[in-house]
RNA sequence: GGUCCGCUAGCUCAGCUGGAUAGAGCAACAGAUUUCUAAUCUGUGGGUCAGGGGUUCGAAUCCCUUGCGGAUCACCA
């Protein structure tokens, strides 16, 4: 049992005793003591006062005393007001440690029991490369079904791939008019050369605007009718009638593109279980349109279109289906949902999506909810924040756009740098240093988007992101090589001497790698990755102090050192499986 | 206009299921290496937690309100 459950039963049992109040020890909260204060876990008494019927510092001498009689996890207390701080002994922190530092899988929890949870991210369209904002989304969705599976839940990677529509047939056809250069001819990754005929296509466009705007047509008409949109509308259309040209085309440039995502995801270090394509789910969804006319749940206009009326619950009126019977947006994704139901039954489904599409997943949830669909309970909007450059949005007409290839390489070749300059990686082959920069610069880059909270929109600085200093993935990574060389020098022997005497340090780290499990449980609940990064920071931050303050083989006293070894073996652990949940590896030498 | 999200040090962010004097990193300045990796560590300065009100023993945290920034309310996806 974890110390802190201990404390809460006994802080239960005591005001049970002494003020003949029963209380749940779940009732009972404790905190990490404030660092000003000697002790480690405290119990605030206020709140029990009106039992006690005492000042509160004679109520937390009290209870303080009922404690440390029964419970011989606590050697000291201490009170100050009503704050009642408890110290933990040794023995319990030693306890812990004898336990836990083998133990590889420590911090994994059963929470899910194996519930079945798919997660959806990266959703890419495929007319261009991935770019930041891609980046954020996939790292997000890595995470949570990391931590997730952490957790102890049966997770379902997808990837529902909007792989139809205007956006491809625009690449489409102003590759078709130029001269048939293919990802082999050019030497082009295949996402990076349709992307370069999407904007090839804007061009054209924009210029056809111009020169319609100059013949007196006003900007909205000219939008609407300039040939260059009008053709890929055909085309569009072409498609919808299975075209065989048209499809051959759109299959041969989709592949390219899926040759380029499948290389970035593949460096990323992400797979994903099941693709969904919108070219096969964007026909889905009428039966539940039907079902929702029977059901009284939609109403039909005159004009044969199918609506919800939403403003009940806050929101509005609402399309399903278009007056001549084509699905929307939401139909689709109504579609799209049973479909992934059907297959799958999980009981839990999140959306990784940016917060821009906050509404739209309202809108699906209440439908569902409202065709009485129970699965409708299970899904779960992970919205994100944008990610800002330092002048403001990306904007692909004006060039801002960060693209995720091009980002990777500038990371890789600052860690190649960086490596370099400090000369420790005498004896590498040329492969292990290229692994060794690659790892870092991942490191980097996944911990820069992951540490902050994802509700929360947030500033890509490309200074500031290349800064390997700090609370960085490369500082957390170094932590873990420096443990490594540790450990490389020591046999694999240890015995932990529980009557033994710890350090402050030693003792703050040990108290903190405890809490790892409870991390893992906020994090798996809260779908929040920041928690994981927040918290494998302040361990590294913790063992980087002990390492400078103790010496762990120099050690004289060879109890302590075993002690001590068995302390960096934990930590190692910690640090390892944190930043596997964020989807990162760490280096044994750096 | 309706709805939703955000606002904490010069900058980037923690802290938010209410607790003690609000914390890190970067940047600035001053130090630490004959010792297990200095991509490290120690110290100094830096705050109207956007403003105002409320709830209570206690509010950055909960509620209301105003302001600022963003998103959304498409028969686009």
């Amino acid at each position: 049992m974890e110390i802190a459950d201990i404390l809460k039963k006994q802080i239960a049992d005591g005001i049970n005793n002494l003020y003949n109040q029963h209380l749940d020890e779940n009732e009972i909260k404790l905190e990490i003591t404030n660092k000003d204060h000697k002790g480690d876990l405290t119990f605030v008494t206020f709140p029990y006062l009106k039992f006690s019927k005492q000042k509160p510092a004679e109520t937390a001498n009290a209870i303080g005393n009922y404690v440390i009689a029964n419970c011989s996890s606590v050697s000291h207390f201490n009170v100050v007001n009503g704050f009642l701080n408890f110290e933990i002994s040794d023995s319990f922190c030693l306890n812990f440690l004898k336990l836990n530092f083998k133990n590889t899988d420590f911090g994994s929890i059963n929470q899910g029991n194996g519930k079945c949870v798919m997660v959806e991210f990266a959703s890419p369209n495929t007319n261009k490369p991935l770019h930041l904002g891609h980046l954020r989304n996939i790292l997000l969705g890595y995470s949570v079904s990391e931590i997730l599976k952490f957790a102890g839940y049966n997770v379902i990677s997808a990837n529902l791939i909007n792989d139809r529509g205007i956006h491809i047939c625009k690449s489409m056809l102003a590759w078709s008019k130029g001269n048939g250069e293919t990802p082999q001819s050019s030497n082009t990754k295949g996402d990076h050369l349709v992307g370069k005929y999407y904007v090839e296509f804007d061009k054209i466009y924009r210029k056809e605007i111009e020169e319609l705007k100059q013949q007196g047509i006003p900007d909205d008409e000219a939008k609407k009718t300039a040939p260059s949109i009008v053709e890929a509308q055909n085309m569009l259309v072409k498609w919808e009638q299975h075209d065989p040209h048209i499809i051959a085309l759109w299959k041969k440039m989709n592949n390219w593109v899926y040759d380029g995502f499948e290389q970035t995801y593949k460096r990323l270090g992400v797979t994903f279980d099941k693709y969904y394509y919108e070219s096969n789910t964007y026909l889905l969804g009428k039966d539940l349109i039907n079902e929702g006319l029977q059901k009284k749940v939609f109403v039909k206009d005159p004009d044969g279109s199918v609506w919800i009326d939403l403003t009940q619950d806050g929101l509005d009126r609402k399309i399903v289906l278009r007056a001549d019977g084509t699905s929307v947006y939401i139909t689709q994704d109504l579609g799209t949902a049973q479909l992934k139901y059907d297959e799958y039954k999980m009981d839990n489904s999140i959306y990784v999506v940016g917060n821009e599409q906050d509404y739209h997943f309202k809108v699906l949830k209440i439908i569902l909810q409202k065709l009485g669909k129970q699965y409708a309970n299970g899904i779960f909007h992970l919205s994100y924040g944008m990610v800002d450059l330092p002048h403001g949005k990306m904007k692909s007409r004006e060039g801002t756009v960060v693209e995720a290839d091009e980002l990777m390489d500038e990371m890789y070749s600052t860690a190649n740098k960086l490596t370099m300059e400090l000369g420790k990686t005498e004896g590498f082959t040329e492969n292990e240093l290229k692994s060794l920069n690659e790892t870092i610069a991942m490191g980097a880059l996944k911990y820069y988007l992951l540490k902050v909270e994802h509700v929360k929109r947030m500033l890509f600085n490309p200074e500031e992101s290349i800064d390997f200093h700090g609370n960085t993935g490369p500082f957390i990574q170094y932590t873990f090589a420096r443990i490594s060389s540790v450990l490389r020098n020591t046999a694999n022997n240890e015995n932990i001497d529980v009557s033994c005497s710890l350090h402050i340090s030693e003792k703050e780290l040990i108290i903190t790698l405890l809490l790892f499990p409870q991390k893992v449980m906020l994090a798996s609940q809260t779908y929040n990755p920041s928690v994981i990064a927040n918290y494998i920071y302040e361990i590294s931050k913790l063992f980087n102090r002990l390492y400078h303050e103790l010496s762990i083989l120099g050690e004289p006293d060879s109890i302590k050192k075993s002690n001590r070894v068995a302390i960096c073996r934990l930590t190692a652990i910690v640090i390892k499986n944190g930043m596997k949940l964020l989807g990162i590896a760490v280096p044994e030498r750096m």
